[in-house]
DNA sequence: CATGAATGAGAATTCATTCAT
DNA sequence: TATGAATGAATTCTCATTCAT
């Protein structure tokens, strides 16, 4: 209210220059911060590493769970950017490749979340990611590149493979993901013999993400059962 | 740190009958605790279900992360028994593929402490694994069920992404990774086209491992460097 | 379940000697804490004052809310034990009064929580209390030496108009309440002209509790809105 | 600190026009606050309920606990016109009568900030108070309204006895402390028995006073010591 | 030797107060 | 001058580890 706001869209409230450029750097920090130590690092290094107080990352993230979910956001963001360009490509077959190449990438840039990335909330860029993923299979799948047995929800199992990879090589050979893909790549091609075991279920997927967020929280609650008061 | 404490060669110390109980009812509990709740479980809930205080978990056990690591062995054992059945097998190709299965079965059953499953230590046992999983690998890759490019390396990205699916899906669909598993035994299968992204190295895996193990030392620094004058 | 358990009633866990020890360290410390500062004093300046850790004072009292409330039960006890002797005298005249004087007497020393000596819970204690309070209150009424348009609802009002007078004075002069006592025993004696205001009621008395309670527990969580994680 | 700040006399520094509205805001919501969530409400919640940032709140009221006593200064004129409005009266049974239901009054509307009513500070207008509280005593034993062994320190011990029945009841039943006035009212009624406790005297009055208002500012030293170079 | 009580650093979060914009 | 962003000590509560009983 002070003249100095820096409205980017009219209605939408902004925050002051400073503020705003306080919230990357808490941004960043928490990034870098959870890529080094997990998500289980304290306010109090990531604040120092942003070169902040404690209490100015809370009047930016009223709580830890909101860091990391505006960490988690930027990561989701990426994702929608590379399905959507991927959509944008000639081949059909290529596009879902490089989409998965992309994902890759992208967890691989943010090792450190990984863990929280597919947790639910989030719903609406989820759904956008969603509405892409399943039109870049449909196409390889029309253009016979990949089998069709394969369902949407094979698609998210090949992401939380290639984040298991990633997860264990990423710190020691950051290519190592890229030769798996490979090889899930080549598992893709259409084949004769079909797969034997049924793919999850669209809820199954949703309660997959649900017991996660369900289990942290629980694990929050048991630790907050005072923290409530307060700290702890 | 095998398991068999009671020792039958002399002039090995060798616990007593009761100790030698407690040391495994303790064991069980943190393996039950853990498969549950996460490595995270406080030592008090494992001390309780094992039926001891936490005095006695921790004559036995100096410390939390050796408890864990003595729970890891297991596992590793689980590993390694099924590793040689599936040297047993007639068939060198059914012998990976049924290798693949229980390390993903294990992996399953002990889905709470998978994070810490593939760090460093444990060196005995785990070559021993490798010995036999590099046994298993090359009888495949000679009756030609196994395309020539694969290396040792890549068997054990194989159980990393196996890994990641289960670590996502197992609370939700206990038989999510065994459709996975078939993909992934899809794409062993020769091929003319070959990979293009070169193995990890054999060093490259230690490191990986270290790394990690690095990573969890280093927390345990914060935490426990403190934590070692903590008690009063 | 060493053997050093000092069991007073079988089938009742009972503390080791020690840490009954501590618990009632800690106890008076909250006691003599709150009613210096009032029970927004800090745990730690009561563990302190205990000459114990924080973390003793959580094992014994694993909320400070609990502790708070076995400081009150402790007083309510005082009460109890205050309203049986009263019932004991030949004279109900003297029974009301002389147990108004010992009300009067236990919050003096335990001033400092008077604020929540009157909340909700205790349920049973207070319900032995309330039925020893009518008691004594009708048998005074029947002699004739209490007017006899007082309701027991009035004997709890005139127990808070007697906090509020050693809330303030108590510090100075610690006999001043007993003069503003024996103006509130004058003005139960008979008179021709009854009340106008009506009493309160029974739920309102126990809402007026509840809401008290309410407030306070809304208060911790806005408070712990997180602190539930912890700390604030 | 009488809230005219606003001063006819020559010579004296003026506020603004519009930095007395704030000023007049800021104490309105801050009222209106503390009768709601008492004085432990944020200055923060103030500021938004009054329209202004924390800034400018401070810049009227260096220190929460000024702003505080601005709003008891407020509270203490209300009595004192109450009193000055007494002493109108024809009847001097009534006058006394109808001060202490306006006090009661008067504190039920702020029960939020009752604790700090009656700490020390705000001399000048407690005098003139006193000093018309000791008329309406004197003038209402003059007309044998009231008992004679009753002093001016008597009469303020009602008003805390008052008080501590509102901080009860004023949530629950609006009116109970009205029931309670009356039996105060009788209890001031001549009687034959002189009380046998001595009253407070002035001094031990006084000394209350000063003893709450050192707790509190032990308190703040506390809090406040440290708080005073909190901010960065 | 078993037990579980004690310890205290550390975690998340709040809030009075200061200061850049 | 007004604003509200920034600060950081303090608070409540946890948990790996030690030690008296």
């Amino acid at each position: 209210m002070t003249g100095d706001d820096v409205l980017i869209e009219p209605g939408v409230p902004t925050l002051r220059r400073d503020a705003a450029r306080n919230r990357d750097k808490i941004l960043a920090a928490a990034r870098a911060t959870f890529d080094q130590e997990g998500v289980d690092a304290g306010v109090e290094v990531i604040a120092k590493r942003a070169g902040v107080g404690v209490g100015t990352l809370y009047r930016r993230f009223p709580t830890k769970e909101l860091l990391i979910e505006a960490v988690v956001d930027e990561v989701l963001h990426a994702l929608l950017d590379a399905a959507t360009e991927a959509l944008g490509h000639a081949s059909p077959a290529d596009g879902l490749a490089n989409y998965l190449r992309a994902v890759g990438q992208v967890q691989f840039e943010h090792s450190g979340c990984l863990t929280r990335l597919w947790t639910s909330g989030h719903t609406e860029i989820r759904s956008d990611i969603e509405r892409s993923t399943r039109e870049l299979l449909v196409r390889a799948q029309a253009v016979g590149a990949v089998r069709s047995d394969l369902v949407y929800e094979d698609v998210v199992v090949l992401v939380w493979s290639l984040r298991g990879v990633i997860e264990a090589t990423s710190t020691v050979s950051p290519d190592a993901w890229l030769r798996h893909l490979e090889l899930l790549l080549a598992s893709l091609a259409p084949d004769d013999k079909p797969l034997r075991h049924p793919p999850l279920t669209k809820s199954q997927i949703e309660a997959a993400k649900a017991v996660v967020a369900l289990e942290s929280s629980a694990r929050r609650e048991t630790d907050g059962g005072a923290g409530a008061d307060r700290g702890g």
